[in-house]
DNA sequence: TTAAACTTTCAGTAATTATTGAAAGTTTAT
DNA sequence: ATAAACTTTCAATAATTACTGAAAGTTTAA
């Protein structure tokens, strides 16, 4: 595979996969092809290679912003605006669990939290409503907490909880 | 809150959230509605819950089962097929990790393999692309692994998970 | 073996989500 | 103050994804 074919694979496959960890594809892409670039993009250039829109460039550039991932950079004597993303790996998983937790988890948190609390009515299809919300809130809250804590182990997060669960 | 109130909150909300375990939007509702059911549900039941064709349900209801997540189950007397979902919250998260983990991060892995193992020719931005996708290679097949044995510690996984990334 | 009871399939349609492109807005240099 | 260089917004449209319903398929009982 050369560097091309290697290039479009990876931004296509990272692109499909923005599903998986909640943005679209777009914006995955922009992503991506910051990640392997050695210097910073303007929009015309992210829409040169993407081939989008200079709207929808501009729309998830902010978006990836508003995500912290992505920031301005500023390349002197140049008017335009220039793009970067976060290189390493470890500290973008830590922005995006992060990022993940509080706009999806910890809404559903309190969906739970509110329905479980029902006042038991003596019914046994309350009860059940009641038992099963009760478990799946318990464990929603244990797994929230649970990536928080890896996650702020900050430095080489990942090796230390590797090693902590092998024991 | 009454008992009907909660229980629409808790399947829609929990619908909505397909997206974040990655099913759609029936096909999560109707595990909820599972979910909380005292007794297995037939087609129609289903069908008049949720208000959704039969086609829809037919195919989620496949899904479903093809997940692992719903079974058939024969009710004595009865000619119709009835439905169950796994009851258990860790077990449901153990099958859901499981699956997600077969379909959609180990097709991602491979592709980073491929990619971070183009020949280098020497240029800055093949160097770029090799070291990125390296890394990224890298950090996924940590989380797939981690979460594979979080996961397999079978009997409360998440309290021994959670008990030993304290320490 | 037939027909009633039930389930699956899938072409057509509806709903949702993403993208475009041009007009409006902003910033900077002179 | 003006205009060139650039960015943002958003209504219109396209692309994708989900859903319906009726026909075809399957199973069971008599």
């Amino acid at each position: 595979m050369e560097y091309l074919e290697a290039k479009e694979k990876f931004i296509s496959t990272w692109g499909s996969l923005g599903s998986l960890w909640g943005i679209n594809k777009a914006m995955a892409q922009i992503q991506a092809l910051l990640f392997i670039s050695t210097k910073p993009l303007s929009m015309e250039d992210i829409m040169e290679e993407l081939k989008i829109s200079r709207g929808n460039t501009s729309m998830n550039l902010r978006q990836l912003m508003d995500w912290g991932i992505v920031t301005k950079v500023l390349v002197s004597g140049e008017r335009k605006e220039f793009f970067t993303t976060e290189k390493d790996v470890q500290e973008l998983a830590r922005i995006v669990a992060k990022e993940r937790s509080r706009r999806e988890i910890r809404p559903v948190i309190k969906v739970l939290e509110d329905v479980s609390s029902i006042k038991d009515d003596g019914t046994e299809k309350s009860k059940e409503l009641i038992k099963q919300t009760k478990a799946l809130h318990q464990l929603t809250l244990d797994l929230d907490t649970l990536m928080n804590k890896m996650v702020n182990q900050k430095q080489n997060w990942l090796t230390k909880s590797v090693l902590k669960l092998m024991k």
